[in-house]
RNA sequence: GCCCGAGUGGCGGAACGGUAGACGCAGAGGAUUCAAAAUCCUCCGCCCUAACGGGUGUGUGAGUUCGAAUCUCACCUCGGGCACCA
């Protein structure tokens, strides 16, 4: 006969189950409850490569236990899902495969919504949208008509990457070694007119608000800031002695100016390019400039080179000082003006710069007492460090260089010599790409009227379907018919704009389409107002400069142009950035010692299963399928079932930290979830009327409550999952009631129900819980049953436990004197001396000092 | 180069300035079994000891404190970010 005892746990066939009575109880379905607080959960969304990954899992998981926890707690909870789907990816697939962007990507997300539904993630499916979907991008060519309105948006030429055989624009990370990642082909400098958002000018406010975000991790917002890269300097007009407009340079350091001893100017600073016009030498020296490698290796390794304009400038405290002009390939057009004052002595670039072409070397200050000059190392002390100037005109002499530089301010906006200016690394957002697979430019170029922008009605702008990707090149470019348009404001014939919008547009506002998904317009006012802002948002750390300060700037912007309360202009309450899974690697080598990887799979016991042959195995890194240390979340979930998945991955390490997957740590979890789902078995059979005592098990059920529910608020999921092992092996070993028992079951299903749901739903469902545990209301734990009436106390002899004693929690200090001294390992360990003195912490420790 | 962060058993990791190593993995021993798998029980930082027990121990060195993994300083190692930004 078949008892309990020979009943299995078996996720396949539970998992499915709970997953159909979700969806058809609606569970996840975000509604608007103005009698219920609201808790939005966002993960970064995915981009459709076609198959999930143990990161997905991680990132999901960990949102998914946010979002059925605040859903026990009473939140109306709002918890999307959808597709970062424009992108290169597609194009390239195109090229390679034959076929269409828009098919690879929406198989792909087909594909990846089938691995992702098994996870029985609580998400509102109902709410999913992809980039690429007309609808979302036409709303986002609305916004991007109506800050251009707004002034938000403009367009300059500008210097960009581009790639002479793929024929489009490289970012800086896409060319390595001066080539195109691609292509392979030298990439050239071109200055085309490109658009821009104004990001710029949030610089402070983007800087200023950082310090709002509490709840961000400290380590996101120092990134933020130092990419921000906010300085106090002047700018300095230094007068040309031909008598033509002044040179204005700009110094963070005017402090040395004592020292300066050249001017030198951006080779595309607008004197540089006058005078190339009729100097061959100096137009080849900008043409070589604008040739030369961005990266930042090269940087470093790039020889400082300049010219002797013949230009001559004073002095500007020193005016019988005439100071030769350099255009030197080390200075930056686009930040500051484009042109510094050389200061060789405290300055490494000028010193070098100086001594390659013999300019002079002056200090302006010393270290106190180390009167010696510079020879092929600046001075450079810390800001902080006092320091001896030389004949400062400001009437500094032993000071900072910091007060040196805020006397120098002063004393030269006093004398009208400069202007004291706050920069911003921070420059505006290039957004034009020429790409086919992206969001085009809502705008029309006409003979007549100019640039254009489309009208309102006429949007979405869509893409063409009938494109080719067999020629290099962006096919909208080429397209036969798609560019020809009528002009919005004349009717004329007119051309399409044909560069589309940088991807990270599209990523930068999906939160709150996410609030009204289907809206006509951007968003919807009433729905913005209720579930703005993500209450949590969760992602990788490799986003914490340009996604988040991306959409920092776009949710300013949404709100310029009225498409977000100004409540939401911060858009993320609180950012968790989650570790990476990893795994070992494991390699053989061939007759010629290159490595073959072999994937965890076909490993055992460190041999290849197939051949028996040793495997080198190397420390864990992050999963890549170049090193096969990958495991597929499709093949984890046939084998032991979501659940196994979702526990093994919140369990092993700190959310924040990296994980590795180990097979050991997931069959050991497996067999734990199958331990307790044959509790649950046991305990449901049980005689309803089997008697015990249950005080024991009454305190542990209500102290797990308490510490899960802990852990579960301050991000600690690894520690919730240690208690929740300890709360189960002590049921498990229960001599409780059996109406005890099953209490304390049914509360162990509810504290595991947001990490292992369809476990929980199951045991729930066996003890003859009410309804579905994931509509249950989170326990709580009774104040009363926290605290022992005795407690355990360390006796310490100057500062080495030697001893262990049992007091009364009330027990006043002098009693738990008297019981720590009489305590016979206390005496042993006093062997006679006499106590100095007595140290007790009521409810923590006894340190006896002799 | 500049700016952050982290170093705890064989491993992943716990520990409001108060019993270091919770919980898990791996390992050892035992029970069950014809045998194995599975399951259950016990042990498990290192050194000395048959045991009781003692010593020692959180990267290194100093310091503050009755008491330091935790605070301070210096150093070492690893990880991350930024970088001709004047």
């Amino acid at each position: 006969m078949p008892g309990p005892s020979d009943a299995r746990y078996q996720p396949q066939t539970i998992e499915p189950r709970w997953q159909t009575a979700w969806d058809t109880a609606g569970c996840f379905l975000a509604k608007v409850d103005p009698s219920r607080p609201k808790y939005y959960v966002l993960e970064m969304f995915p981009y459709p490569s076609g198959r999930i990954h143990m990161g997905h899992v991680r990132n999901y998981t960990m949102g998914d236990v946010v979002a059925r926890y605040k859903k026990a707690q009473g939140f109306s909870v709002l918890h999307p899902m959808g597709w970062d789907a424009f992108g290169m990816p597609a194009e390239n697939a195109a090229m390679q495969e034959g076929g269409h962007p828009a098919t690879w990507t929406y198989n792909n997300i087909e594909v990846m919504k089938g691995q992702m539904k098994p996870l029985g993630l609580s998400i509102d499916w109902s709410r999913e949208f992809a980039t690429c979907d007309p609808e979302y991008y036409g709303q986002q060519q609305a916004m991007f008509l109506d800050m251009l309105k707004s002034g938000l948006v403009y367009r300059k030429n500008a210097v960009v990457n581009w790639d002479p055989v793929d024929m489009t624009v490289l970012a800086n990370e896409q060319v390595i070694d001066g080539k195109g990642w691609r292509s392979g082909a030298e990439v050239e400098k071109r200055e085309l007119t490109q658009w821009f958002f104004k990001i710029s000018e949030y610089s402070e406010e983007l800087l200023a608000a950082l310090d709002t975000l509490e709840h961000w991790p400290a380590k996101v917002r120092l990134m933020q800031e130092n990419w921000i890269g906010k300085s106090r300097g002047i700018d300095i007009p230094f007068r040309r002695t031909d008598g033509e407009a002044p040179i204005i340079c700009y110094s963070t350091r005017p402090d040395t100016m004592h020292g300066a001893s050249f001017v030198a100017i951006s080779p595309e600073h607008p004197v540089s390019r006058a005078l190339a016009e009729d100097n061959a030498e100096l137009a080849a020296f900008i043409a070589a400039a604008r040739k030369m490698d961005t990266t930042e290796a090269a940087m470093e390794k790039a020889e400082k080179k300049g010219i002797d304009t013949g230009i001559t400038v004073r002095h500007p405290i020193h005016p019988d000082q005439e100071l030769p002009v350099w255009v030197a390939n080390f200075v930056l057009m686009d930040y500051g003006t484009g042109a510094v004052f050389g200061v060789p002595a405290h300055d490494q670039r000028d010193l070098d710069f100086a001594r390659k072409y013999g300019l002079p070397v002056r200090n302006a200050f010393y270290l106190p007492g180390q009167e010696v000059e510079v020879e092929n190392e600046a001075l450079v002390p810390p800001k902080s460090e006092t320091v001896d100037f030389i004949d400062h005109f400001a009437g500094v002499t032993k000071a900072t260089s910091q007060e040196a530089i805020d006397a120098t301010i002063d004393y030269f906006e006093a004398h009208d010599l400069g202007v004291g200016q706050e920069k911003y690394r921070l420059r505006d957002w290039g957004l034009s790409r020429q790409r086919y697979w992206g969001c085009p430019i809502p705008v029309v170029h006409c003979d007549a009227c100019g640039v254009v922008p489309e009208k309102k009605e006429n949007l979405p702008i869509r893409l063409p379907e009938d494109v080719s990707f067999d020629k290099p090149g962006n096919p909208l470019d080429r397209h036969p018919t798609w560019r020809n348009c009528a002009c919005p404001a004349c009717g004329k014939e007119a051309r399409r704009e044909t560069d589309t919008m940088d991807t990270f547009v599209d990523s930068s506002w999906y939160y709150a389409r996410f609030t009204a998904p289907h809206a006509a317009t951007p968003t919807d006012p009433a729905e913005a107002e209720y579930w703005m802002n993500v209450d949590q948002y969760i992602g990788g750390i490799e986003h914490a400069i340009l996604h988040l300060l991306y959409s920092r700037f776009f949710a300013r912007a949404m709100h310029k142009t009225g498409h977000l309360p100004a409540s939401a202009v911060e858009p993320f309450d609180a950012l968790f950035t989650q570790g990476m899974v990893t795994h070992e690697i494991y390699k053989t080598k061939d007759e010629r010692g290159r490595p073959i990887y072999h994937l965890p799979e076909d490993v055992e016991d460190g041999k290849l299963i197939a051949t028996g042959e040793a495997v080198e195995t190397t420390s864990s890194v992050k999963m890549s399928k170049s090193k096969k240390n990958v495991v597929d979340p499709v093949n984890i979930i046939e084998q032991f079932g979501a659940d196994t998945a979702r526990w093994f991955v919140m369990s092993d390490s700190p959310p924040e930290r990296d994980v590795e997957w180990t097979s050991s740590g997931a069959e050991a979890t497996f067999k734990h979830l199958s331990r307790v789902w044959a509790m649950g078995e046991r305990i449901a059979a049980m005689p309803a009327d089997a008697p015990g005592d249950d005080a024991d098990l009454t305190r542990a059920m209500h102290r797990a409550v308490d510490e899960v529910t802990t852990m579960i608020e301050g991000f600690a999921f690894n520690k919730a999952i240690a208690k929740l092992y300890e709360f189960s092996n002590t049921l498990s070993k229960s001599k409780a009631s059996a109406r005890m028992q099953k209490e304390a079951a049914r509360v162990l299903a509810q504290l595991m129900a947001p990490m292992v749901p369809h476990l929980a739903e199951d045991l729930w469902h066996q003890l003859g819980g009410d309804g579905l545990v994931t509509e249950a209301a989170w326990p709580k734990a009774d104040p009363a049953f926290l605290v022992d009436d005795t407690v355990t106390l360390p006796v310490q002899i100057n500062g080495k436990r030697k001893a262990e004693i049992a007091v009364a929690l009330d027990a006043s200090k002098e009693e738990v004197e008297k019981i720590a001294l009489s305590d016979e390992a206390v005496t042993r360990a006093l062997a006679g001396a006499t106590p100095k003195k007595i140290i007790v912490v009521p409810g923590r420790i006894v340190n006896v000092v002799i």
